[in-house]
DNA sequence: GATTTATATAAGTATATTGTTATATGCTTA
DNA sequence: TAAGCATATAACAATATACTTATATAAATC
């Protein structure tokens, strides 16, 4: 992988957003699903109010898009952002989340209406 | 590189203390060149304290070691540490710190007494 | 052994962070 | 247009963080 030089505070930064087990595992579901709020709120033990935060923070970061498809706001990385391969290369190292993503379909939270 | 999956939580912790830009620098530093705290005060606008509680932090999650020489306690990244990969990984992207080592090396703190 | 220098630790403070509950917004459907 | 669901935002509280100044400790030197 290139390796590419980041501005060290906004590498900083990326790394404070990372920082939080939380949002780390929400990036590296996202790596591998795009999802919604209610799908998020099947892995955390944690109000719906506190996952939008995190998100809140990551989508101002540039880390996260969102994509309101009716109801739901699907989140997904922004593979556009600056530093998205500095990003990647720290995801690579993190635990696969196949156990997590199980957890979000065997509930299904957006298939409970048939969409 | 060798890809190398990090526990989850150890790796929050690791990324929460790079997100800081003072302890990001600092880390940046000691994989050129070992520091005490005197040199690593030429660099920062800050108080001896600050530094040396940074370094605290650092050295606590092992990411530094200390290595006391007479007055001197120096610094330098922890080769040992279990996250070493995954971290030198994360530096290789963070900007040279040729300019603040500049910084050191023309005060050169250390050397007012001759050692 | 008193003084100086390097560093650590303690105590305090301002601010940031991360959660909570309550409420607002926005879309869908009856 | 009212009701219901998904999500966001507001307001608040508890805790964590990152500094500061004051002081303690440890080694070197006079």
């Amino acid at each position: 992988m290139q390796k590419v030089v980041v501005e060290i505070e906004k590498a900083a930064h990326v790394l404070k957003l990372l920082g939080d087990k939380t949002r780390l595992t929400i990036m590296a579901i996202l790596k591998k699903r795009e999802c919604c709020v209610c799908e998020l709120l099947e892995v955390f033990d944690m109000s719906q109010p506190a996952i939008s935060q995190h998100l809140r923070k990551l989508k101002d970061a540039g880390l996260v898009k969102e994509d309101r498809r009716g109801q739901w706001i699907y989140y997904s990385l922004n593979l556009e952002n600056e530093l998205y391969d500095f990003i990647q290369e720290i995801l690579q190292h993190i635990p696969d989340q196949t156990e997590n993503i199980r957890k979000i379909e065997e509930t299904n939270p957006t298939l409970r209406c048939g969409c």
